[in-house]
DNA sequence: GTACGAATAT
DNA sequence: GATATTCGTA
């Protein structure tokens, strides 16, 4: 067994209790009998089950022609104008619903993640391939690392300075929380009382200075600890102008 | 061409 | 809300 398989796995949360959400659509004319269940190995890449490919959500709109979004910065880059011969007709290609073949979602458990984040600190700046190689998990792609890391500072930055904040927790407001602790009680709470642990930050030093920054952190496979959720919304009652 | 960051789409 | 894909740029 490899890392990356037991990584993989335990990513069958939540079902409609909140937000759970199929990326494939409700419709489907044919009960597609084939049933997701035992399906020997993941197949990293799309299958295609039936005729009727479910991951046919993805019918993505011509987007060409229009500054749809090229309105970024300077320079337009889908601007043909003029196309030599429109057809009127004909030509249609009879586009089936070309599923651009959209990747299934990555599950981020509380494992991967956990490895994301531990990848983080250790590197201090974290770029998507850094980690990516830190983390040692195969199949993992560098988008995949990179849309995550995406979401990580998202929930990680949310501190504006706007005026006088006056806090420090922001920084605590770091995700993980309660981990690498394990008790000899494994099936419950880990850390239900919560203590917060004392996150060592990176370091914090951004610059990377110094190679010399040896933390000891060795490959530490446990933590169980699930939801690892950045609930860490700081409420910042007080005021707040507008 | 690759990689990263942000914006956007599903 | 989470992840994927696209866009723009370094």
């Amino acid at each position: 067994m490899t890392i990356a398989e037991e990584t993989f796995q335990s990513c069958s949360s939540n079902r409609n209790g909140g937000s759970a959400f199929m990326p494939f659509s409700t419709y489907s004319s044919v009960p597609v009998t084939t049933v997701k269940l035992s399906a020997p190995k993941e197949e990293k890449e799309e299958t295609v089950m039936n005729g009727f490919s479910l991951l046919t959500s993805g019918v993505k709109s011509l987007r060409e022609g229009f500054g749809s979004r090229g309105s970024r910065s300077s320079s337009n880059r889908a601007v043909s104008s003029s196309p030599p011969t429109v057809q009127p007709s004909l030509r249609t290609p009879p586009l089936q619903p070309q599923q651009t073949s959209r990747k299934q979602r990555r599950c981020w458990s509380p494992e991967l993640h956990r490895r994301f984040v531990n990848a983080l600190q250790k590197l201090g700046a974290a770029t998507p391939k850094q980690i990516r190689e830190l983390m040692q998990v195969d199949g993992l792609t560098n988008d995949e690392v990179k849309s995550h890391l995406q979401k990580y500072r998202l929930h990680t930055r949310r501190v504006p300075a706007t005026s006088g904040n006056e806090s420090v927790v922001v920084l605590g407001g770091l995700w993980m929380s309660q981990e690498q602790y394990n008790d000899s009680s494994k099936g419950s709470s880990t850390a239900s009382g919560s203590p917060q642990s004392p996150l060592h930050l990176a370091t914090g030093s951004r610059g990377g200075t110094s190679p010399t920054e040896g933390d000891s952190m060795e490959d530490d496979e446990d933590a169980k600890s699930e939801s690892y959720s950045w609930k860490s919304h700081i409420h910042r009652h007080g005021k707040v102008g507008v």
